[in-house]
DNA sequence: AAAACAACTTGATCCACATCAAGAATTTCT
DNA sequence: AGAAATTCTTGATGTGGATCAAGTTGTTTT
């Protein structure tokens, strides 16, 4: 049962070109001529362990990070002890762009498993993008990009219900885990339902009781962390709002 | 009463060097050559009405906008006829960073009031910026900082109470206007309560009640969009949250 | 293996804010 | 200027989700 299957990281691929994570994280229409380039400038660091920090908050920024292999949590440390969970990160994602701003991180970043990353020293990724046009306007892209994404967040706080921020959630994973060659029905979560909760704008016993709650409507199944996703045209139903996760129901 | 000055559009400086939006629109550390040149590709076009829209969702990105004079809303249009207000914007500040990523908008903007915007065509822009380290430094920068503000609009909308959060919108306000060199305590709005709740994730009702109450409680003066702050410090106080405001109040 | 602890679930209660409703003030239209 | 449509305010009521409380399950420590 537990005997879920270990990283090992001695396959970690040194060479970008070789990744399989590569159209993830590398910038499209690089020549592999570029790819060779960036590669060189990319420092893969020993792995973190569940707890440990990739950063925190007002640390010196010098580095980009794509994650690899496991998962992080970025969040804010809010002045009265609490925070604000700002993301949950898969392989291929890059993290730390904030932090360009003013040379140092504005929010933390910790490993929620075992977690390898490579790293992206920014002054050199910069120089770099000056001579390479291309990959310049790949980075304009995906800071653009974490943009749009933290704007539809902004809509998920500010106008959906609880229902809706839960199922879009695990939409998003699971349209991730697909993306990276997985099951887009049945994943693990690799962060607790309070941080989930968190993240989310919602209490932990809320977080709790929608699982229950899919799961009695068949929407899912949901053992602690690991999920299956049932019915997945529903809960892209319910993401969408108003009362038409019910009515399409009906209309089958 | 009425007889609010007009803004004269004849006047506007044509050159970035004379401007004096300069110091907040501007790249900091471009050298007065750097500005010539990007003083040549900035186009100026004609002012914008009232409710006039300055780009839709899904229109065709060509390019960042800087608003000269007046004020703009932007906004994604969701599914079900409503709408997300995603952020008001003031003179020198610059909009579409979110366009940039799969060339085309994704949000809407438009004008609140009479307003000027300075266009600054991106493909132009990221030629120049690839022969202008300092200017390519700038624009990641300005990137960055643009995630960083929605990040801490997510902590807002996801953690806040309603009155913490019209306390962070008026003095998010009064410290633009301050820069701007205009009264920190005395302003006009130019968006209605409704769009304010929207922003704030608050119904109307709820915005026109606390308006209300800061009033009865002296912290500030209102009459319908003009606002006068009387308490700005006890303004912060109710911004960190917990009633750190009234014993405030009371250790006086 | 027992003890201590942390994460999760479930039920009961409460409250901040939404929603509904209606009137007042303001702006826009004709 | 008067009518119509907006915008704003204020009060009454409702409710989604928070909070409080307690138990359960799973994990870590010793």
């Amino acid at each position: 049962m537990t005997s879920r299957k270990v990283v090992s990281f001695e396959n970690i691929k040194v060479a970008c070109k070789n990744c399989s994570l590569a159209t993830l994280c590398l910038p499209m229409g690089l020549t592999a001529d570029d790819v060779e380039r960036l590669d060189s400038i990319i420092k893969r660091g020993r792995p973190y362990h569940r707890g440990d920090h990739l950063y925190r908050g007002g640390d010196k920024f010098h580095s980009l990070r794509v994650i690899t292999s496991g998962s992080v949590k970025t969040y804010s440390p809010n002045e009265d002890g609490g925070e604000q969970v700002l993301g949950f990160h898969l392989p291929g994602e890059l993290i730390g762009l904030d932090a360009i701003q003013d040379d140092s991180h504005t929010c933390s970043a910790i490993a929620l498993e075992t977690t390898a990353v490579c790293e992206i020293p920014f002054s050199q990724l910069e120089s770099l993008s000056c001579i390479m046009p291309s990959l310049q306007h790949q980075m304009y892209r995906l800071l653009s990009r974490e943009i749009g994404q933290e704007t539809e967040m902004l809509t998920l706080l500010g106008k959906k219900s609880a229902e809706e921020r839960l199922a879009t959630f695990l939409l998003s994973f699971s349209e991730r885990f697909k993306q990276r060659g997985f099951s887009a029905s049945d994943f693990f979560l690799s962060m607790s339902r309070h941080e989930i909760g968190n993240y989310l704008g919602l209490a932990v016993e809320t977080v709790s009781r929608l699982f229950t709650r899919f799961q009695d409507e068949s929407l899912l199944r949901v053992e602690r962390k690991h999920v299956q996703l049932l019915d997945i045209p529903r809960l892209y139903d319910i993401v969408q709002g108003s009362d038409s996760a019910k009515s399409t129901q009906s209309r089958v």
